[in-house]
DNA sequence: ACAGAATTAGGACAATCGTCCTAATTCTCA
DNA sequence: TGAGAATTAGGACGATTGTCCTAATTCTGT
């Protein structure tokens, strides 16, 4: 298999560290480190840190589409696949009552830096927004789909921000338990075959 | 009246920048541009920022105590105490457009820095989960209520983080008359007089 | 009015920030 | 194998960071 780039990892250490510490609070120093390379290095790969920053939400995008489009690949129907999304809370929970959802959290620092970069950064929750309203659509439930897919992103995100504050995991099962009865309790109005 | 004392603008700067720009992104020099003093003079009222991060968050407190203690003694039940927190988010929507909650936003950064004061920020939503679990308690449902007052702060925070994202103010209404019908398909249980 | 305390301004301090340059090394491929 | 490109390490650069000191000024109470 070919070795991973320096650039790649570069970009991979950077989102790791951006998550865990905040884009701003992350220095050229410490991605250096978390590399293994000369902080003068850098400069030849990404001219500025917020070069960086946007191939971190390149990253970001590209994963979060692989992993909607293996979800969309698994062959099961559309509230299995809502499925899928509601369960990250629970695959990642213990990250993210550490440091939260990498895009809602991203989101927001950028909000406050306002930072050039955050339309990119909200184009991810983009990304499951449409991902969400499409499977929506798929339970027959048309014109309301983008709203409910808005409000089931918005659930997910209040879910890591007090998981993050409390560090309760009851809470986050809890809730989870909450969005799978009121996604069961979506009607499936589509046309059968 | 009595002017406000050098120490107390010191912290109602900070507590704006710190809301606006992230406690991070703020630095000394922000902070006395804001007051309009120099920075040499702030160490005479702080020694560390972190203290300024700490009279920041007790600050919070305060107010937060106030403004919840001033719903309760408006004579009215439960239901229209709740109501008040939940008109927040209309009555804040451009400023949570811009900036996020401030409450889960400085939670959020604080638990990304491991920052030592990010028990007492969570302190504050403590508050708001106390009492809101006490207006649901007077509303009959005891043993659900802080279950129920958890799901609604969650709610909340994820209308700000989307709100903060997309910038969407239709959105932000739209969650808010759902939090409203919620709110009103809570049965009143406790007893009539 | 005056001594002592409180408050202030200005700047020094080492450390770190993002950025950028140069020279040495490694790689590529004709 | 050897020329040219790509990549690297190391450090310089000015600006800014949080922290701290000192000397001047203002305030306070008698």
């Amino acid at each position: 298999m070919p070795a991973q780039s320096t650039r790649e990892l570069i970009v991979e250490q950077a989102d790791a560290l951006f998550y865990e510490s905040g884009f701003e609070a992350t220095s050229f120093a410490d991605i250096a480190a978390a590399v293994g390379i000369s902080r003068g290095n850098f400069y030849h790969h990404f001219k500025t840190k917020d070069d960086i920053l946007d191939a971190v939400i390149a990253r970001r995008m590209e994963r979060t589409r692989a992993m909607l489009d293996g979800w969309q690949a698994e062959g099961e129907g559309p509230r299995e696949r809502i499925q899928s999304f509601i369960h990250m809370l629970i695959a990642n929970r213990s990250r993210i009552m550490d440091f939260g959802c990498p895009v809602g959290t991203l989101c927001s620092e950028l909000a406050k830096l306002d930072h050039a970069a955050q339309g990119r950064a909200t184009e991810i929750f983009g990304l499951f927004r449409d991902w969400l309203a499409e499977q929506i659509r798929a339970l027959g439930a048309v014109d309301q789909a983008e709203t409910l897919a808005l409000h089931l992103l918005a659930w997910s995100q209040g879910v890591a921000v007090m998981a993050t504050a409390f560090k309760d995991e009851a809470f986050i099962r809890n809730e989870v338990a909450g969005i799978e009865r009121w996604l069961a309790s979506l009607p499936d109005l589509s046309q059968p075959k």
